[in-house]
DNA sequence: CTTCGATTTCGAACCGCTTCGATTGAAGAG
DNA sequence: CTCTTCAATCGAAGCGGTTCGAAATCGAAG
C-alpha cells in the first residue's frame, strides 16, 4: 500500500541508496553485477522514481506547457499532436491547457506553466496576454507563439499567413464570377480574423466592382452557422452575398446547411469557403472549399525553436516562421474549380 | 532572471521563511499587520510556491489523472470537460493523456501518473490494462473506469449500456422497415463495440426475417467509412444492407458520403445510424440519425466518484453507474421517424 | 515586580531523490 | 611488504517548501 521508494529498491539489493541512483542513471559508473542487481531489484518491487523529486532536485521539470485556444477545434488537435512528436523526441512532456476559449482559464494555465516550472511555453494566445508572458520570461522561461505574431518583435512565432489566406480565399471566389462578397467571423479582435478579412480586402480592391461586407457572428459553432445560413436565405437575391468566405470550417458547415435547408443553392446561388480543411470538410452534403493550414507541421516547428531556445543554441536566426497557405477546392465553390486552381 | 523563492519573500517581508508560508498557508496563525505585509512582498516579487517541493513535503500533488481513447472525438473532449468541472471544483487539476488509439501511448501515461503521484486515475480503456491497473491499485491510487466496465467487479465504473444502445438502434431501422441490417465497426475486441453488436443481434432475435451481418473496419475514420460506403454501393441491391449501424458518427457520416456518391439512396435504399450524435450529426449532408451519450454528465459523475474514493467517505455505494442511451432520429433513417420514435 | 498563559514568531527536521566529495579495497609499482 | 593509484561504493548535503515543537514576546493577574 506504501509507495515504493528508492530506499526499498537499496534495502532489496543489499547496497547504498546513491549506489541505486546510480546505477538506475549512471550505469557506467557501477559495476555491471550491481546494476544487473539493482535493476532486478528495481523491476520486482515495480520502483518508478518520483518526478517531483527529482524535479526538486534537478532543478528542471522535463516539460513543456502549451496552451491552446480550443482542443476540440481539429486544427488544434493537430498542432498539439506535432509538438508532442517534437518534444518527445527530446524526451520532454507536453503539459497541455485548453483554453476553451476562455481567457481566464487560458492564465491559469500560464500560471500552472510557473508553479510546474515548465522548461518552455507554447503558447497560442486567445485574450492579450504580453503582462503574463512578460513574467515567464523575466523568469527564465522561454515562449514560443503558435498562429500568432509578437507586435513587440521580441518573442519568436510561428505563424500562418492569414492575409494571403483571405486573399488567396477572395481571389478564388472573384476568379469564379462572384462578386458580392461577404467575410463571415467571430470576433474582429482576434488578429487571425481581422487579417483574413484584411486579405480579402486587398483581393477586392483589384478588382473595382467587387464588394466585401464584413459580418460578425458571436462564435463559430456549426449550429450559429445554421441560423446564420438561413436568415441569409431569407434576404433577397439581389441583396445577398453570392461569395462567403467563413472563419473557419465548423461555421461554413452549418452556413452551408442553413443556405441549403431554405433553398439556396451552393454554390450555384452563393459559394462558400471555409478554413482550416477539416476532416469533415471533404464528406460535407456540399464538399467545402477550405483554406489549408498546416497544422502538425506548425505544431512539429514551434517545439523545435523552442527546444533550441532552451537549449540556448541556434536561437537567435529562426525567429519568425510563417507558413502560407494552400487552398482546396471541392464543390462548394466549384464554378470554375479547375481554371481558379491553376489561377491560385 | 532567477526564480523567485519563499526566502526572497521572507527577506524582503523581514521574516522567517516559516512565518512566510503560515501567513500564506494558514494566516490565521500570523497576526493580520504580517500577514499583510508578507501578501505585499509576494506579489510584489510575483511569487509562486514550487509545485514540486509542496508535493513532496505534502505527499499529495492536487492531480488527477484521466486517460482517454482519442480527444478528437468530441464524445471524449466531452468527457474530459465534464471531469474537469467537477475536480477544479474539488481544487484538483486534471492530466490529460491521450492515447490516440495507441495502446503504448496509453501505458505510458499510466506510468506517468505513478511518477507524479496522481491521487486518482479515470481511465478510459483501450487496450488491456488490468496489470497496470492493478499497480496503480497497489499502490494506493484508486481508479475509476469510464466508458467501460470491470469484469472482476473489483473496479467502480460509468459507463453505458452499450447493449441498450444496439438494441435501440437496430429496433429503430426494423421498425421503419428494414430487415437486412448490418453492423460496422472497428476491432471486434473492443468491449463498447462487442456490446453495441450483441444489443443489435438480440433486437434482430426477435424478429425471424430480420439478419445482422457484423462487418469490421480497420479505424473509424471518415476517409474509411466514405471507401466503405462506396463498397458497398457496388453489391448488387438484393446484397445490399439496407439499415447500417456503424460505431461511431465520423465512421456514419462517411459511409453516408460513399453511398450518396454512388447513387445509391439515403435513407431510400439504406438507413443509416451513427453513435455520439456529434455536432456534425445535425447537420451532415443527410442529417444522421445518431445514439446519444450524456459523455459531459459521464466525465463528472465519474470524478465525483473517484473524488469520493480519494476521500475515503461513500465510496462502496457508488460503485457502478450506468447510463442509458437516447435516439436522436433524423433524416438519415426517416422513412418512418415519428412512429418509430414513439416505438422507441 | 514577578509569574504564568496565550499568542506570535522562529529554527530545524523532513519529503525522495541526485550528486559531490570522501572512503574503501584491490591491483600494480617500487 | 609498503606505497600509490584507481575504480567502485557510500555518506551526506541540499533542492524549496511545510510543519512541529521550542523560543520569544506580551498582557494580565497575583
Amino acid at each position: 500500500m506504501k509507495r515504493v521508494g528508492i530506499r526499498d529498491v537499496a534495502q532489496r539489493a543489499g547496497v547504498s541508496i546513491s549506489t541505486v541512483s546510480n546505477a538506475l542513471n549512471r550505469p557506467h559508473m557501477v559495476s555491471e553485477r550491481l546494476v544487473e542487481r539493482v535493476r532486478s531489484a528495481a523491476d520486482q518491487l515495480g520502483y518508478v522514481p518520483l518526478q517531483a523529486a527529482q524535479q526538486l532536485r534537478a532543478g528542471r521539470s522535463g516539460l513543456l506547457g502549451m496552451t491552446v485556444i480550443n482542443i476540440a477545434n481539429p486544427f488544434f488537435a493537430d498542432m498539439v499532436a506535432g509538438a508532442e512528436d517534437a518534444a518527445s523526441r527530446a524526451g520532454l512532456r507536453v503539459l497541455v491547457g485548453n483554453s476553451s476559449d476562455d481567457v481566464a482559464k487560458e492564465r491559469d494555465h500560464l500560471e500552472l506553466f510557473e508553479r510546474v516550472q515548465v522548461e518552455g511555453a507554447l503558447v497560442s494566445p486567445f485574450g492579450p496576454l504580453e503582462p503574463w508572458l512578460e513574467r515567464l520570461r523575466g523568469r527564465g522561461i522561454p515562449v514560443v507563439l503558435v498562429d500568432a505574431v509578437d507586435d513587440t518583435g521580441e518573442l519568436p512565432s510561428v505563424s500562418f499567413d492569414d492575409v494571403a489566406g483571405g486573399r488567396l480565399a477572395a481571389e478564388h471566389l472573384i476568379s469564379t464570377g462572384r462578386r458580392r462578397l461577404a467575410f463571415v467571423g467571430a470576433r474582429e479582435e482576434v488578429r487571425q480574423v481581422r487579417e483574413r478579412l484584411q486579405g480579402a480586402r486587398l483581393a477586392a480592391a483589384a478588382h473595382p466592382d467587387v464588394t466585401v461586407e464584413p459580418i460578425w457572428t458571436r462564435r463559430t459553432t456549426s449550429d450559429l452557422g445554421r441560423a446564420f445560413g438561413e436568415q441569409l436565405a431569407a434576404r433577397s437575391p439581389a441583396d445577398r452575398p453570392d461569395g462567403l468566405i467563413t472563419s473557419n470550417d465548423h461555421l461554413a458547415i452549418g452556413v452551408v446547411h442553413g443556405l441549403i435547408s431554405q433553398g439556396v443553392r451552393v454554390p450555384d446561388d452563393v459559394a462558400v469557403v471555409g478554413y482550416d480543411d477539416i476532416e469533415f470538410a471533404a464528406i460535407a452534403g456540399v464538399p467545402l472549399t477550405s483554406v489549408r493550414q498546416p497544422a502538425r507541421e506548425m505544431g512539429r516547428t514551434a517545439a523545435e525553436i523552442l527546444l533550441a531556445r532552451i537549449a540556448g543554441t541556434a536561437g537567435a536566426e529562426l525567429g519568425n516562421v510563417v507558413y502560407q497557405p494552400e487552398l482546396v477546392v471541392r464543390a462548394s465553390t466549384a464554378g470554375h474549380a479547375l481554371r481558379a486552381a491553376t489561377h491560385g
